[in-house]
DNA sequence: ATTTATTTTTAGATTAATCTAAAAATATAT
DNA sequence: ATATATTTTTAGATTAATCTAAAAATAAAT
């Protein structure tokens, strides 16, 4: 089914008849597009989100790109202005949002009542989040008991886009001796992910530090108080944890 | 993300790298028309499915199937000669079921689990049904139990594309004095659902043939030992019900 | 402050999926 | 059996999403 505008003999708007914002049906690649420009404004201090790495970002042509920006101003899902990139509308972030919870949210039930291993749900969630009905969130949602983080530890948005916060400190930021609660991962890599899989840590996972090695800044540590282990510092930074 | 196939430079076929017709990708759209020329071809004594068939089906111009069916037969999953109508190959047949049984199990999914209404489901699950994850449809199978009949009380394939039989009677052919508890709907119009459920009808309900009337051939019923009530002889023709 | 490099946009094509209108094939009826 | 009606296909356009190659704008470097 094309997941595109109906457009009427009478109207030439946009949008079909008795739409709004909130009910706007895009297109897949629309939504996407939204969601990788959502992603990198959250990096760092990135203010607006440029044509190149939206591109990069998307795995598309950056010609391809600038068509795309200039069919979301029209629909004011962005604010673009010609070389000076884009941040989202309120409206573009809130349909971002949206997907974002829907991901979340499938994520978690895939694990949790399906018995998926996490490492192995992100391409599902990511067909599942283009699933367009509210009353389907919100009983998915509940059925679940109104989750607050997906299994990678990330924080699934309510139903206004608020994220819940959690203090979560990089597994670096430990003294030797200091224990943090695996609680999430800075960039959900497939290849960080088994490799985790593989030493049996995951969310929840209680690591307790043991010492810190100048020479390469990595870590010895101990696992769910069983094995000791060295972590690599790009593993280590990229594991965040609860402490208390 | 397009669900197209991917062409790789030193390879001119049109699946992917080590494709076969079982884990083919295919578009929505694709999909959509092999389903449709399932359904007609199962209905009745129909052979092949004709174009103006297919269009109808879809609601698309008769000028877009004859463009479709010229790439499904590309694809060898319909067999095709100019004005002749189609049938399904093997391969076609088996995406179709694969895509009627995802369908029905997500049905299954969202009244077992998340307490939809039989009659709200249709449009999420026509939508779900196009998520491609062999092993997702593995887990929510068992996670439902293995179901072999969908809220509809329409039959679910099992793996291997075999749909299980039902001793299904249309409530017309009982006789006063029968009962039936209802099993199936022989076609699934949403405004058929509503006036059922507006009288607490379902799949499970007893119904108890009263008298046939033969001026209008309507029945009178007592529904669950309650309360009675006239079916007209459209109704009752497609309610499907077990006798025993 | 020019030149060089990078980024972004335009221009022109392609593919999938759709449409309308007209032509060709098949089926029906007098 | 010929005329009429129906069905199906072709022809030609359109839109969304993509591409490559070239041009234009912006940023960086000497």
């Amino acid at each position: 089914m094309p997941l595109h505008f109906v457009l009427t003999a009478t109207c030439n708007s946009k949008y079909p008849k008795g739409s709004n914002f909130y009910n706007m049906v895009l297109t897949h690649t629309e939504e996407n597009y939204l969601k990788a420009i959502f992603k990198i404004s959250e990096e760092d201090g990135n203010e607006t989100a440029t044509t190149n790495a939206i591109s990069a970002e998307m795995n598309t042509a950056a010609a391809s790109v600038t068509d795309m920006l200039r069919r979301l101003s029209d629909k004011k899902l962005i604010n673009y202005e010609k070389y000076k990139g884009v941040t989202l509308t309120k409206e573009g972030k809130s349909v971002a949002t949206a997907l974002i919870r829907k991901h979340r949210l499938w994520e978690f039930f895939l694990v949790e009542k399906l018995h998926f291993d996490w490492d192995e749900i992100h391409d599902i969630a990511e067909q599942l989040e283009h699933v367009n009905s509210p009353e389907l969130v919100t009983r998915l949602n509940d059925y679940l008991g109104n989750p607050r983080f997906d299994p990678h530890g990330d924080p699934i948005p309510d139903e206004n886009g608020n994220m819940p916060v959690r203090e979560q400190v990089s597994l670096l930021r430990l003294k030797p001796g200091e224990v943090g609660k695996l609680t999430g991962l800075r960039n959900n890599s497939d290849q960080l992910m088994k490799y985790l899989k593989k030493n049996s840590i995951g969310i929840g996972t209680k690591i307790t530090i043991l010492e810190h090695h100048e020479f390469d800044e990595s870590l010895s540590v101990k696992i769910d108080d069983k094995q000791e282990m060295g972590l690599s510092n790009k593993v280590s930074k990229n594991l965040l944890v609860q402490t208390e």
